[in-house]
DNA sequence: GATGTTAGTTTACAACCTGTTCACGTGCAA
DNA sequence: TTGCACGTGAACAGGTTGTAAACTAACATC
């Protein structure tokens, strides 16, 4: 259970399609954030200036990444970079600090962070580096392109935070959306913890149920969209799986045939394919 | 590492998701390569020595990630790390050289590199960073490592926990796929205790038959679905084996043929390439 | 600024599933 | 034959999931 009052706020919806990123900047140099700041943006990421700061602060920011001088954390230093590693394993971060030893950069690469610069930099280093960090970083959130997902009676469009069954929209939330995108586009067994951390945007905590609860209210929603498939199935013990079935009494009484050769390897593949 | 006589809840299922990573390693520095295939194996990286090569080569050996002294590449330096971004972006490529200025190690950057450290450097600092962009890497894919691995009829395929004949799943519990899916992987004899620990996470207790009785529901489960087969051997005070054999009678009535020079090693290494 | 609406989170409880354990039968080895 | 090791089946307890509803924060509207 994360602390009392903790995560307040709803966490960001992930974008269907990002683009630009949002980089935080915790740095008291204020020539070198000055630099930052002019620079990011011909480069598709958003500078946000940040001050003191704490994991929850750092949420509610809803940043990608975070360029950050270690001597803005006084003395916590360590716990510091572990609660943000622990709490934002998404955030990307480059500690870009003074004079350092290399037991203190393996240190903090260990611990989780994305790359650690030594001060005096040239600040065109730190924003390919940057760059480079959030590359990877996005590499794994859009691996599906932004096309619509078309599953069994369902259509998915991205363009549209949207799904539809033939023209009728099935009024999904932005959280639902998330949801049910991320698992059509994956068509492997999900953990809970891995779903969370990829709608939600930062770590489950521990015995948090909103996975579950949101899968209920989709699966309500799609067979009431959609009766004769079942979307979303459980994996007992470890999370959950998308893929369209039509349901034994549907196929005993066919009244509409089943799309032949379709299934949803297949039709997801080819989408991918197009991207 | 609980107390013996813990384990009173049940043990995580470990995932079924491959954790080793192939890092390849390009650099005419003896020492500097044999220091790196010492260190990495601890952290689950399999080292890879790298010749001469082209992004065929590196292709076809199944990378994960790239240590790579550009002097290896003689002249033709930015061709090559730019044909590399292109054909392999999924590829994470660390460079480690000797001097450079700021503009080469950017230009290095945006082309598509990891990760830029400068010779001299310290090996440790290497693989801290080698970790670290492997682990964003890594991030991205949540398909699961492993192909699915095919041994006699049985299919069985990680990414859904979850093993087939044909299409028709055998209904495996989490446990129990864990089980199958590690006795798969190693078909040589596997005591009890090792089986225990692997499975369950923890040291086996003394008595504990755990272990027996999962493999009888598995046994179970794999007859139903695979009469002809026999898949779990055991070893009399030792443990058991798995080799899917036929039996006796089904060699007498084939009315099936049995797959023609198809092992298990073979066919599982067949689906390794494929991945 | 007050108020109503909506989305999201947390909590509670019931139903279900799973893993463990026990008891007993069978088969191997000395 | 005797002593273990292993196979088999069933029962139990506890964790996991489905479900509903209360609760809170955010938003829009007036």
């Amino acid at each position: 259970m994360p602390e009392p009052g903790a995560a307040v706020t709803p966490g960001p919806i992930p974008a269907a399609r990002a683009q630009r990123m949002r980089v935080g900047i915790a740095d008291s140099d204020t020539g070198f954030v000055r630099t930052l700041v002019k620079r990011l943006p011909g480069l598709a990421m958003d500078p946000i200036p940040v001050g003191p700061f704490t994991a929850d602060t750092l949420l509610s920011m809803r940043l990608d990444g975070l360029v950050l001088d270690v001597s803005v954390l006084r003395q916590n230093v360590w716990p510091c970079l572990e609660e943000l590693a622990e709490r934002l394993p998404a955030l990307a971060v480059v500690v870009c600090t003074g004079p350092s030893s290399v037991a203190q950069r393996v240190r903090g690469l260990r611990l989780g962070l994305d790359a650690w610069i030594s001060k005096p930099c040239h600040p065109e280093e730190v924003v390919a580096v940057l760059g480079a960090v959030l590359r990877r970083h996005r590499r794994g959130e859009l691996v599906a392109g932004d096309g619509p997902v078309v599953a069994g009676e369902l259509t998915i469009r991205p363009d549209r935070y949207q799904a539809y069954v033939g023209e009728r929209s099935l009024d999904l939330t932005a959280r639902e959306f998330a949801l049910l995108l991320l698992m059509a586009q994956n068509d492997c067994v999900i953990e809970r913890a891995e779903i969370y951390e990829r709608v939600w945007g930062y770590a489950m905590a521990h015995g948090d149920r909103s996975v579950d609860v949101f899968v209920r209210k989709l699966r309500q929603k799609l067979l009431a969209a959609s009766p004769d498939w079942s979307y979303i199935h459980t994996h007992f013990g470890i999370g959950y799986r998308f893929a369209p079935e039509r349901s034994p009494e549907a196929l005993m009484q066919p009244d509409r045939p089943e799309p032949l050769g379709a299934s949803n390897e297949q039709q997801t593949a080819a989408f991918a394919a197009l991207r």
